[in-house]
DNA sequence: TGTATTATTGCAATATTGTCGCAATAAATA
DNA sequence: TATTTATTGCGACAATATTGCAATAATACA
């Protein structure tokens, strides 16, 4: 299943990488500017998560957020970190802060969704 | 509000209980055995939520779990702890591993909702 | 460049989860 | 027993996310 470009794609990802923060779809619906259909930015979310250029999140709230994937290699955010939704400004931000657990080997661990909610730095202040 | 004591009450308490994990409503709905609402066994677990007898875990299925409240003072099972998910029993269980992070005073945490999903070690074997 | 292939899209329908209003029921209290 | 009102059942509703299908368009190739 070859990737083809479209501008629908490349929308959703600028998004996303302007806005440097999870969004839901709806969040990025309104942000995209172009109408594009619903069940298409959908789609294009779920490729991206395939492809490994998204990560998705599940808040507490139980609606899917998408963020840009950030290289391990790069050092500058490990591969399961935590996430903070601030119940005020409606974001959802990827902490460098990383998820450390043990687990005996008898489990496998295929995902790690934590969320931390609250009220953000910046909406705190006022 | 005071509370008052009934037969749907009880046999979702003692569904969770018998169970020792987390269920979400419909688990709970197909355990109970006697004929109960839908919208009343979320009440009842909302209720149970208000008054700290059960707590609240939000799967990466987008799902609400519900589970028995282990008192901290208790050293069996500290305030915030991850949970795990098996995708092949359709279960989550507490784990006794407490959840550690730091962040900036700046934030106020709320919530934290921390889920690991994949195979426990139970379905790992067969 | 023109054509064939098929990934992508829009639309409507559908599934699922969870909440809410309202009238009926029943637990607690006197 | 009578009163108060918390609880329940029912249906309607809201919100999120997915899917089938036909139309569209990106890509590869003659
Ligand atoms: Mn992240
Ligand atoms: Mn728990
Ligand atoms: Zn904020
Ligand atoms: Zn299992």
């Amino acid at each position: 299943m070859k990737r083809r470009n479209t501008a629908t794609k490349e929308a959703v990802l600028s998004v996303l990488q302007s806005s440097g923060k999870a969004m839901s779809q709806g969040a990025i619906e309104k942000k995209i500017g172009i109408d594009i259909n619903r069940a298409t930015i959908y789609r294009v979310l779920n490729r991206y998560c395939d492809d490994g250029v998204l990560h998705r999140i599940v808040a507490d709230d139980g609606r899917q957020y998408f963020a840009v994937c950030i290289k391990c290699d790069e050092h500058l955010k490990p591969l399961h970190h935590f996430h903070f939704r601030c119940e005020k400004c409606e974001t959802i931000e990827c902490l460098p802060e990383p998820v450390h657990f043990s687990l005996s080997n008898d489990y496998v661990v295929k995902r790690v969704n934590c969320v931390i909610t609250g009220i953000c730095k910046d909406c705190a202040k006022s």
